[in-house]
DNA sequence: TCTTGAGTTGGAGTGCACTCCAACACGTAT
DNA sequence: ATACGTGTTGGAGTGCACTCCAACTCAAGA
């Protein structure tokens, strides 16, 4: 699977596809012929789960760690376990904020169609 | 009350604190004799607010705009609505996003349990 | 009076996470 | 054979959101 296909797939450019080679993020693929890089298959799976950690807050750092210590191998398994506990509790916090926050925007919401209404009638 | 008051109530640090009052996020409070910044009480409860929006990814851009707007007064109320309707999805996405990843780190947590008992047991 | 501590300004610097660029190489279609 | 599209590299540049700094002023306490 050439760059180009990866991008799409992802929609990661192929600029951050090779930023993450370059900081140990995605392991450096095999080249074809001509010296481009030839992905396989279970790229797309790493890099989709990579996209989620992002999406939940893990910082550049950790999530370089985390592939580092996936390329290790087994004898890792406990490190990972570790940050992704670490990783799940952050995940909870998040998620009871932003549901005090939906709340809150509900509310305000509201009180918008309420001072609405009053200004309309005072017209 | 003092800037540094300010800063110790909403963690923030009194450098973010003139910074926002210089890009427009904060009212520029009035001065006391010495020429030093005297908040009032109220600005507590709009930088909760300000940290709400931020926790919960909205921009700094926006958070201007939507600053402007409550200082320009009731004619804007129906702009402010939308801005937070806006917001609003943008936070039900994250929420749904946020809850399949807790799954997913869920299943992962598990699974490393799992590999971590068989390479117990190998040795 | 002198020191200390807190505040002031404008502007420079930082860290993160990309994003863009120039200059070049290769393989395929015309 | 040449043009085109896609790829390559290393390094510079960008945008965001602060964060730090030098040089200064002011008020209060020893």
């Amino acid at each position: 699977m050439k760059i180009s296909d990866v991008a799409e797939k992802t929609g990661l450019s192929t600029d951050t596809l090779r930023f993450y080679e370059k900081i140990g993020l995605i392991q450096p693929p095999p080249r074809d012929g001509a010296g481009h890089r030839d992905y396989g298959e279970e790229v797309l799976g790493w890099i989709r789960f990579l996209d989620q950690l992002n999406a939940t807050g893990m910082r550049q750092a950790d999530r370089v760690r985390y592939a580092k210590l996936r390329e290790a191998g087994p004898q890792t398994y406990a490190e990972r376990r570790q940050m992704m506990e670490v990783h799940r509790e952050e995940v909870r916090v998040q998620l009871a904020k932003l549901g005090e926050t939906l709340a809150l925007l509900d509310r305000k919401i509201d009180h918008y169609h309420e001072l609405e209404a009053k200004e309309a009638a005072d017209v």
